[in-house]
DNA sequence: GTTTTACTTGCGAGTTTATTGCACTTATGG
DNA sequence: CCATAAGTGCAATAAACTCGCAAGTAAAAC
């Protein structure tokens, strides 16, 4: 008798895109759905590690790029000098980023959109992505020293 | 008789933030003051070089960093993996990264302000600055191998 | 103008993030 | 179960950036 998957592994994701679905993959697909914000590599690291899975940081960053390149996930950084991944399929978002406690909150439906169509037709510049962060004190920070 | 000079020497900008006024800072400084968009690293020492002035990286980035920490420039990151610099004094604006020439033009009067507040209020979280950068193809680019 | 002093810089070593080549291992299809 | 293409570990390398310390220099004091 097979064991009842409890939870989906991936593999169909993985598959999809032409990937192999190893344990380190497997593993950092349900991080990154599971996760409501971008992580970073070395996140990336400690958890498989506390799977029980222990990978090279090379490796990590051989996943975070085919990841990004078949398109399953996007890289972006927040102005702190690494990149952050999450998964692409999530709908256009921006962020909330605490310079005090590094806290990284999203928010959606924003119209930049309106901003985009503009730029394109005054600057004749083809928009193809954007980004948008938004740097700040969060509210428990705003709470811990007032 | 004392040289007229052809072009203010930044002297009194540096001097008004304590900064002592050095060959490489006055350069620099110049640098910023003359290029419409933002300078990394590399493009300062390069410039410095032109000028005749030698400067290792290290001080370079400690340059930045002071002019930075002083509120003579501001640092922003372009999705690049480093840091760019430009003069604090420009007025709010933001960014067309042509993503491929590289080319980086500047937007302003965007209403950003407007989503800036509506955070503040909904996610009480307290904005303090943002980023906001649109890539895409810029029109000479389109052109080329349109 | 010279001295003094504190600020600056160069140099070397080190850190972090990220990439690459190569040999070894493994997931997948037959 | 086997073959093989794909994936991984390891080591070397690269780029961006930092830090400590000794030597140099701008600015102020004399």
């Amino acid at each position: 008798m097979v064991n009842v998957k409890i939870q989906h592994d991936c593999k169909d994701e993985l598959n999809g895109v032409e990937l192999r679905a190893t344990p380190a993959r497997i593993a950092l697909m349900h991080l990154l759905e599971t996760t409501d914000r971008p992580v970073d590599v070395q996140t990336m690291i400690s958890f498989l590690e506390k799977k029980g899975i222990q990978a090279d940081p090379a490796t990590v960053f051989r996943i975070v790029n085919m990841f990004t390149e078949k398109g399953l996930t996007k890289q972006i950084q927040l102005q702190e000098g690494k990149s952050r991944y999450e998964l692409a399929a999530q709908n256009d978002h921006h962020h909330l980023v605490c310079t005090k406690c590094g806290d990284i909150q999203d928010i959606s439906d924003c119209n930049i959109e309106v901003l985009e169509k503009e730029i394109s037709l005054k600057k004749k510049f083809r928009v193809t992505s954007h980004s948008l962060e938004f740097f700040g004190i969060c509210n428990d920070c705003q709470k811990k020293t007032s």
